[in-house]
DNA sequence: TTGGAAAGTCAACAAAGCTGACATATAATT
DNA sequence: AATTATATGTCAGCTTTGTTGACTTTCCAA
Protein backbone atom coordinates (compact mmCIF):
# COMPACT_ATOMS: atom_id res chain seq x y z
CA UNK A 1 0.00 0.00 0.00
CA UNK A 2 1.45 3.47 -0.97
CA UNK A 3 1.72 6.25 1.69
CA UNK A 4 -1.21 8.09 -0.13
CA UNK A 5 -3.39 5.59 -0.27
CA UNK A 6 -2.45 4.77 3.59
CA UNK A 7 -3.27 7.94 4.45
CA UNK A 8 -6.48 8.05 2.70
CA UNK A 9 -7.08 4.50 4.67
CA UNK A 10 -6.90 6.28 7.99
CA UNK A 11 -8.18 9.74 7.24
CA UNK A 12 -11.77 7.83 6.34
CA UNK A 13 -11.09 5.71 9.43
CA UNK A 14 -11.40 8.74 11.37
CA UNK A 15 -13.90 10.07 10.01
CA UNK A 16 -16.58 7.77 10.56
CA UNK A 17 -19.32 10.13 11.96
CA UNK A 18 -22.01 9.74 13.68
CA UNK A 19 -23.98 10.08 10.56
CA UNK A 20 -21.97 7.73 9.02
CA UNK A 21 -22.85 4.86 11.20
CA UNK A 22 -26.23 5.92 11.83
CA UNK A 23 -26.80 5.41 8.23
CA UNK A 24 -25.11 1.73 8.09
CA UNK A 25 -27.42 1.07 11.12
CA UNK A 26 -30.39 1.59 8.95
CA UNK A 27 -29.13 0.66 5.85
CA UNK A 28 -29.38 -2.76 7.80
CA UNK A 29 -32.76 -2.45 9.07
CA UNK A 30 -34.01 -1.74 5.77
CA UNK A 31 -32.30 -4.59 4.10
CA UNK A 32 -33.05 -6.86 6.22
CA UNK A 33 -36.55 -6.43 5.52
CA UNK A 34 -35.84 -6.92 1.85
CA UNK A 35 -33.73 -10.01 3.16
CA UNK A 36 -36.82 -11.78 4.99
CA UNK A 37 -39.42 -10.22 2.70
CA UNK A 38 -39.44 -13.06 0.14
CA UNK A 39 -39.73 -16.01 1.90
CA UNK A 40 -42.22 -14.69 4.72
CA UNK A 41 -44.36 -14.12 1.90
CA UNK A 42 -44.45 -17.75 0.78
CA UNK A 43 -44.38 -18.51 4.37
CA UNK A 44 -47.56 -17.08 5.42
CA UNK A 45 -49.32 -18.77 2.59
CA UNK A 46 -48.93 -21.71 4.66
CA UNK A 47 -49.17 -22.02 8.50
CA UNK A 48 -45.02 -21.66 9.03
CA UNK A 49 -43.61 -18.17 10.22
CA UNK A 50 -39.89 -17.18 10.04
CA UNK A 51 -39.34 -19.46 13.17
CA UNK A 52 -39.93 -22.55 10.55
CA UNK A 53 -37.93 -21.11 8.02
CA UNK A 54 -34.92 -21.10 10.36
CA UNK A 55 -35.44 -24.70 11.24
CA UNK A 56 -35.49 -26.00 7.90
CA UNK A 57 -32.93 -24.03 6.40
CA UNK A 58 -29.72 -25.11 9.07
CA UNK A 59 -31.21 -28.52 9.55
CA UNK A 60 -30.72 -28.99 5.55
CA UNK A 61 -27.61 -27.24 6.32
CA UNK A 62 -26.40 -29.64 8.40
CA UNK A 63 -28.08 -32.85 8.28
CA UNK A 64 -28.44 -35.00 10.92
CA UNK A 65 -27.62 -31.98 13.69
CA UNK A 66 -28.65 -32.66 17.42
CA UNK A 67 -31.25 -30.14 19.19
CA UNK A 68 -29.01 -29.26 20.88
CA UNK A 69 -26.59 -27.79 18.27
CA UNK A 70 -29.73 -26.16 16.74
CA UNK A 71 -30.64 -24.43 20.02
CA UNK A 72 -27.22 -23.08 20.07
CA UNK A 73 -27.13 -21.90 16.74
CA UNK A 74 -30.43 -19.94 16.75
CA UNK A 75 -30.45 -18.42 20.05
CA UNK A 76 -33.24 -19.93 21.43
CA UNK A 77 -34.96 -21.63 24.15
CA UNK A 78 -35.52 -25.23 23.72
CA UNK A 79 -39.36 -24.77 24.41
CA UNK A 80 -39.58 -22.31 21.65
CA UNK A 81 -37.98 -24.33 18.79
CA UNK A 82 -39.70 -27.70 20.28
CA UNK A 83 -43.15 -25.78 19.41
CA UNK A 84 -41.37 -25.40 15.53
CA UNK A 85 -39.88 -28.66 15.30
CA UNK A 86 -42.81 -30.05 16.65
CA UNK A 87 -45.15 -28.96 14.14
CA UNK A 88 -42.32 -29.52 11.37
CA UNK A 89 -42.41 -33.44 12.27
CA UNK A 90 -45.87 -33.72 12.95
CA UNK A 91 -46.77 -32.77 9.25
CA UNK A 92 -43.53 -34.83 7.60
CA UNK A 93 -41.38 -32.39 6.97
CA UNK A 94 -38.73 -33.18 9.57
CA UNK A 95 -37.33 -36.49 10.71
CA UNK A 96 -36.26 -37.55 14.12
CA UNK A 97 -34.02 -40.13 14.50
CA UNK A 98 -32.65 -41.60 17.74
CA UNK A 99 -28.89 -41.42 18.13
CA UNK A 100 -26.93 -44.95 17.40
CA UNK A 101 -23.74 -43.70 19.88
CA UNK A 102 -25.92 -41.90 22.72
CA UNK A 103 -29.48 -42.44 22.62
CA UNK A 104 -30.32 -39.27 24.11
CA UNK A 105 -29.45 -37.46 21.42
CA UNK A 106 -32.26 -36.80 18.40
CA UNK A 107 -30.86 -35.89 14.91
CA UNK A 108 -32.76 -33.78 12.34
CA UNK A 109 -33.54 -34.73 8.78
CA UNK A 110 -35.67 -32.90 6.05
CA UNK A 111 -37.77 -35.63 4.59
CA UNK A 112 -38.40 -34.99 0.94
CA UNK A 113 -41.26 -32.25 1.71
CA UNK A 114 -39.10 -30.65 3.86
CA UNK A 115 -36.46 -30.64 0.86
CA UNK A 116 -38.61 -29.26 -1.10
CA UNK A 117 -40.13 -26.39 1.23
CA UNK A 118 -36.92 -25.46 1.64
CA UNK A 119 -35.72 -24.84 -1.92
CA UNK A 120 -38.83 -23.25 -2.62
CA UNK A 121 -38.18 -20.39 0.36
CA UNK A 122 -34.26 -20.44 -0.14
CA UNK A 123 -34.33 -20.33 -4.10
CA UNK A 124 -36.35 -17.01 -3.61
CA UNK A 125 -33.86 -15.85 -0.82
CA UNK A 126 -31.24 -16.86 -2.91
CA UNK A 127 -32.52 -15.27 -6.22
CA UNK A 128 -32.74 -11.75 -4.27
CA UNK A 129 -28.89 -12.41 -2.71
CA UNK A 130 -27.65 -13.06 -6.27
CA UNK A 131 -29.54 -10.17 -7.59
CA UNK A 132 -27.96 -7.80 -5.13
CA UNK A 133 -24.50 -9.25 -5.81
CA UNK A 134 -24.97 -8.44 -8.96
CA UNK A 135 -25.70 -4.94 -8.45
CA UNK A 136 -23.17 -4.15 -6.23
CA UNK A 137 -20.58 -6.24 -7.76
CA UNK A 138 -17.72 -8.88 -7.04
CA UNK A 139 -16.11 -6.67 -4.73
CA UNK A 140 -18.53 -5.13 -2.70
CA UNK A 141 -19.29 -8.87 -1.93
CA UNK A 142 -16.49 -8.97 -0.20
CA UNK A 143 -16.72 -6.18 1.48
CA UNK A 144 -20.01 -6.90 2.64
CA UNK A 145 -19.18 -10.34 3.49
CA UNK A 146 -15.91 -8.59 5.59
CA UNK A 147 -18.45 -5.96 7.83
CA UNK A 148 -20.89 -8.88 8.35
CA UNK A 149 -18.20 -11.49 9.78
CA UNK A 150 -17.24 -8.53 12.02
CA UNK A 151 -20.68 -7.47 13.55
CA UNK A 152 -21.50 -10.79 14.63
CA UNK A 153 -20.74 -12.06 18.28
CA UNK A 154 -17.20 -13.73 18.84
CA UNK A 155 -19.83 -17.27 19.52
CA UNK A 156 -21.45 -17.19 16.46
CA UNK A 157 -18.54 -16.31 14.51
CA UNK A 158 -17.11 -19.60 15.35
CA UNK A 159 -20.72 -21.21 14.62
CA UNK A 160 -20.84 -19.83 11.01
CA UNK A 161 -17.37 -20.81 10.45
CA UNK A 162 -18.48 -24.42 11.26
CA UNK A 163 -21.20 -24.49 8.89
CA UNK A 164 -19.09 -22.66 6.02
CA UNK A 165 -16.33 -25.64 6.83
CA UNK A 166 -19.04 -28.13 7.13
CA UNK A 167 -20.51 -28.00 3.61
CA UNK A 168 -16.92 -28.37 1.45
CA UNK B 1 -9.67 -2.30 -16.06
CA UNK B 2 -7.43 -4.78 -17.80
CA UNK B 3 -8.90 -7.85 -20.10
CA UNK B 4 -7.75 -10.01 -17.38
CA UNK B 5 -9.38 -8.35 -14.76
CA UNK B 6 -12.00 -7.87 -16.67
CA UNK B 7 -12.35 -11.96 -17.64
CA UNK B 8 -11.46 -12.61 -13.92
CA UNK B 9 -14.28 -10.16 -13.01
CA UNK B 10 -17.05 -11.62 -15.22
CA UNK B 11 -15.67 -15.21 -13.73
CA UNK B 12 -16.80 -13.92 -10.27
CA UNK B 13 -20.14 -13.11 -11.39
CA UNK B 14 -20.80 -16.60 -12.77
CA UNK B 15 -19.04 -18.61 -10.34
CA UNK B 16 -21.65 -17.36 -7.58
CA UNK B 17 -22.95 -20.59 -6.22
CA UNK B 18 -25.16 -21.70 -4.10
CA UNK B 19 -23.13 -22.41 -1.87
CA UNK B 20 -21.61 -18.40 -1.79
CA UNK B 21 -25.15 -17.38 -1.41
CA UNK B 22 -26.55 -19.52 1.27
CA UNK B 23 -22.96 -18.11 3.32
CA UNK B 24 -24.07 -14.79 2.38
CA UNK B 25 -27.60 -15.66 3.75
CA UNK B 26 -26.13 -17.29 7.24
CA UNK B 27 -23.28 -13.72 7.45
CA UNK B 28 -26.69 -12.18 7.51
CA UNK B 29 -28.66 -13.94 9.81
CA UNK B 30 -25.95 -14.13 12.42
CA UNK B 31 -25.24 -10.76 12.03
CA UNK B 32 -28.43 -8.95 12.39
CA UNK B 33 -28.03 -10.98 15.70
CA UNK B 34 -24.79 -9.12 16.87
CA UNK B 35 -26.28 -6.10 15.65
CA UNK B 36 -29.72 -6.24 17.74
CA UNK B 37 -28.14 -8.01 20.64
CA UNK B 38 -26.64 -4.95 22.50
CA UNK B 39 -29.60 -2.71 22.55
CA UNK B 40 -31.89 -5.71 22.79
CA UNK B 41 -29.95 -5.93 26.91
CA UNK B 42 -30.35 -2.78 27.58
CA UNK B 43 -34.07 -2.42 26.50
CA UNK B 44 -35.17 -5.91 28.11
CA UNK B 45 -33.89 -4.05 31.65
CA UNK B 46 -36.65 -1.39 30.90
CA UNK B 47 -40.41 -2.32 30.11
CA UNK B 48 -39.56 -1.44 26.36
CA UNK B 49 -38.45 -4.22 23.42
CA UNK B 50 -36.94 -3.43 20.10
CA UNK B 51 -40.53 -1.75 18.58
CA UNK B 52 -39.63 0.72 20.83
CA UNK B 53 -36.05 1.28 20.19
CA UNK B 54 -37.33 1.61 16.08
CA UNK B 55 -39.51 4.19 17.18
CA UNK B 56 -37.26 5.76 19.12
CA UNK B 57 -34.67 5.58 16.22
CA UNK B 58 -36.45 7.13 13.30
CA UNK B 59 -38.14 9.87 15.85
CA UNK B 60 -34.85 11.00 16.38
CA UNK B 61 -33.47 10.91 13.04
CA UNK B 62 -36.84 12.46 11.53
CA UNK B 63 -38.38 15.31 14.54
CA UNK B 64 -41.94 15.96 13.36
CA UNK B 65 -42.41 13.07 11.19
CA UNK B 66 -45.76 12.18 11.08
CA UNK B 67 -47.44 8.91 12.33
CA UNK B 68 -48.62 7.90 8.92
CA UNK B 69 -44.97 8.45 7.42
CA UNK B 70 -43.52 6.29 10.46
CA UNK B 71 -46.02 3.58 9.26
CA UNK B 72 -43.99 3.46 6.03
CA UNK B 73 -40.86 3.22 7.07
CA UNK B 74 -41.22 0.66 9.76
CA UNK B 75 -43.57 -1.58 8.25
CA UNK B 76 -46.08 -2.18 10.69
CA UNK B 77 -49.78 -1.32 11.37
CA UNK B 78 -50.76 1.62 12.72
CA UNK B 79 -52.26 -0.39 15.89
CA UNK B 80 -49.26 -2.17 16.54
CA UNK B 81 -47.22 1.18 15.83
CA UNK B 82 -50.00 2.89 18.54
CA UNK B 83 -49.39 0.92 21.24
CA UNK B 84 -45.58 1.53 21.04
CA UNK B 85 -46.10 4.95 20.97
CA UNK B 86 -48.97 5.28 23.62
CA UNK B 87 -46.78 3.80 26.52
CA UNK B 88 -43.56 6.16 24.94
CA UNK B 89 -46.00 8.97 25.06
CA UNK B 90 -47.46 8.31 28.29
CA UNK B 91 -43.99 7.26 29.96
CA UNK B 92 -42.69 11.04 29.13
CA UNK B 93 -40.42 9.78 26.17
CA UNK B 94 -42.19 11.15 23.28
CA UNK B 95 -44.29 13.78 22.54
CA UNK B 96 -47.37 14.21 19.86
CA UNK B 97 -48.24 17.58 18.51
CA UNK B 98 -51.47 18.44 16.44
CA UNK B 99 -50.37 19.60 12.98
CA UNK B 100 -50.38 23.04 12.47
CA UNK B 101 -51.29 22.80 8.55
CA UNK B 102 -53.73 19.62 9.25
CA UNK B 103 -54.76 19.65 12.36
CA UNK B 104 -55.55 15.72 11.76
CA UNK B 105 -51.86 14.60 11.57
CA UNK B 106 -49.49 14.27 14.60
CA UNK B 107 -46.35 15.07 14.80
CA UNK B 108 -43.75 13.86 16.75
CA UNK B 109 -40.72 14.16 18.91
CA UNK B 110 -38.58 12.96 21.85
CA UNK B 111 -38.21 14.98 25.08
CA UNK B 112 -35.26 15.35 27.05
CA UNK B 113 -35.54 11.56 28.43
CA UNK B 114 -36.52 10.49 24.98
CA UNK B 115 -32.98 11.79 23.72
CA UNK B 116 -31.44 10.23 26.29
CA UNK B 117 -32.51 6.93 25.69
CA UNK B 118 -32.33 6.82 22.13
CA UNK B 119 -28.45 8.28 22.49
CA UNK B 120 -28.05 5.24 25.04
CA UNK B 121 -29.72 2.88 22.35
CA UNK B 122 -27.42 4.32 19.29
CA UNK B 123 -24.09 4.82 21.46
CA UNK B 124 -24.20 0.90 22.12
CA UNK B 125 -25.26 0.38 18.01
CA UNK B 126 -22.52 2.58 17.26
CA UNK B 127 -19.90 1.38 18.74
CA UNK B 128 -20.61 -2.38 17.51
CA UNK B 129 -20.91 -0.73 14.00
CA UNK B 130 -17.89 1.06 14.45
CA UNK B 131 -15.73 -1.57 15.28
CA UNK B 132 -17.48 -3.53 12.50
CA UNK B 133 -16.24 -1.24 10.15
CA UNK B 134 -12.80 -0.65 11.86
CA UNK B 135 -12.42 -4.02 11.73
CA UNK B 136 -13.26 -4.32 7.85
CA UNK B 137 -11.64 -1.50 6.49
CA UNK B 138 -12.69 1.16 4.44
CA UNK B 139 -12.95 -0.13 1.53
CA UNK B 140 -14.91 -3.12 2.90
CA UNK B 141 -17.76 -0.64 3.95
CA UNK B 142 -18.48 0.65 0.95
CA UNK B 143 -19.43 -2.86 -0.46
CA UNK B 144 -21.34 -3.36 2.36
CA UNK B 145 -23.61 -0.73 1.94
CA UNK B 146 -23.34 -1.46 -1.59
CA UNK B 147 -25.06 -4.62 -1.27
CA UNK B 148 -27.50 -3.79 1.39
CA UNK B 149 -28.77 -0.67 -0.80
CA UNK B 150 -29.52 -3.56 -3.26
CA UNK B 151 -30.91 -5.86 -1.55
CA UNK B 152 -33.70 -3.38 0.11
CA UNK B 153 -37.18 -3.24 -1.51
CA UNK B 154 -37.74 -0.12 -4.02
CA UNK B 155 -39.54 1.68 -2.09
CA UNK B 156 -37.51 1.07 1.13
CA UNK B 157 -34.63 2.20 -0.83
CA UNK B 158 -36.37 5.57 -1.29
CA UNK B 159 -36.89 5.47 2.06
CA UNK B 160 -33.46 5.48 3.12
CA UNK B 161 -32.59 8.15 1.18
CA UNK B 162 -34.97 10.24 2.02
CA UNK B 163 -33.40 9.99 5.53
CA UNK B 164 -30.21 10.62 4.31
CA UNK B 165 -30.90 13.46 2.60
CA UNK B 166 -32.85 14.73 5.42
CA UNK B 167 -29.61 14.73 7.66
CA UNK B 168 -27.39 16.73 5.92
C1' DT C 1 -72.22 19.94 2.95
C1' DT C 2 -70.68 15.76 2.17
C1' DG C 3 -67.04 12.40 1.19
C1' DG C 4 -62.81 10.68 2.44
C1' DA C 5 -58.20 10.85 4.65
C1' DA C 6 -55.63 10.79 9.08
C1' DA C 7 -55.51 9.39 13.52
C1' DG C 8 -56.97 6.90 17.49
C1' DT C 9 -59.38 3.16 20.12
C1' DC C 10 -61.31 -1.41 21.34
C1' DA C 11 -61.44 -6.30 20.85
C1' DA C 12 -59.74 -10.54 19.52
C1' DC C 13 -56.24 -13.26 17.89
C1' DA C 14 -51.51 -15.38 16.33
C1' DA C 15 -46.48 -16.06 16.13
C1' DA C 16 -42.65 -16.57 18.60
C1' DG C 17 -40.05 -15.44 22.17
C1' DC C 18 -39.51 -16.20 27.54
C1' DT C 19 -39.43 -18.68 32.56
C1' DG C 20 -40.26 -22.41 35.63
C1' DA C 21 -41.37 -27.00 36.76
C1' DC C 22 -41.25 -31.62 35.83
C1' DA C 23 -40.75 -36.39 33.27
C1' DT C 24 -38.03 -39.72 30.82
C1' DA C 25 -34.19 -42.00 28.93
C1' DT C 26 -29.52 -42.53 28.80
C1' DA C 27 -24.72 -41.66 29.88
C1' DA C 28 -21.13 -40.84 33.02
C1' DT C 29 -19.20 -40.93 37.47
C1' DT C 30 -18.49 -42.36 42.01
C1' DA D 1 -25.08 -50.39 41.98
C1' DA D 2 -26.31 -46.02 43.05
C1' DT D 3 -25.99 -41.38 42.04
C1' DT D 4 -25.46 -37.50 39.25
C1' DA D 5 -25.47 -35.14 34.89
C1' DT D 6 -27.14 -34.49 30.21
C1' DA D 7 -30.46 -34.41 26.26
C1' DT D 8 -34.87 -34.05 25.12
C1' DG D 9 -39.74 -33.29 25.52
C1' DT D 10 -43.81 -31.28 27.58
C1' DC D 11 -47.15 -28.42 30.36
C1' DA D 12 -48.60 -23.99 31.91
C1' DG D 13 -48.42 -19.23 31.82
C1' DC D 14 -46.57 -14.80 30.46
C1' DT D 15 -44.70 -11.00 27.13
C1' DT D 16 -43.83 -8.57 22.93
C1' DT D 17 -45.10 -7.51 18.64
C1' DG D 18 -47.37 -8.38 14.88
C1' DT D 19 -52.25 -9.09 12.53
C1' DT D 20 -57.78 -7.97 11.20
C1' DG D 21 -61.93 -5.80 11.74
C1' DA D 22 -65.10 -2.43 13.44
C1' DC D 23 -65.91 2.03 14.91
C1' DT D 24 -65.21 7.08 16.21
C1' DT D 25 -63.43 11.71 15.88
C1' DT D 26 -61.43 15.30 13.47
C1' DC D 27 -61.23 18.10 9.70
C1' DC D 28 -59.53 19.05 4.78
C1' DA D 29 -61.18 19.57 0.20
C1' DA D 30 -64.24 19.06 -3.59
Amino acid sequence: MSDRSAAQHSDMLLFLTDEQLRQGIEAMFFAYQGFTADPDRILSEMAYGRAHHRAVHFINRAPGTTVNNLLGILGVTKQSLNRVLRTLIKDGLVESKVGRIDKRERHLFLTQAGSELERKLSDAQRARMRAAYREAGPEAVTGFRAVLEAMMDKDMRRKSRALKEGST
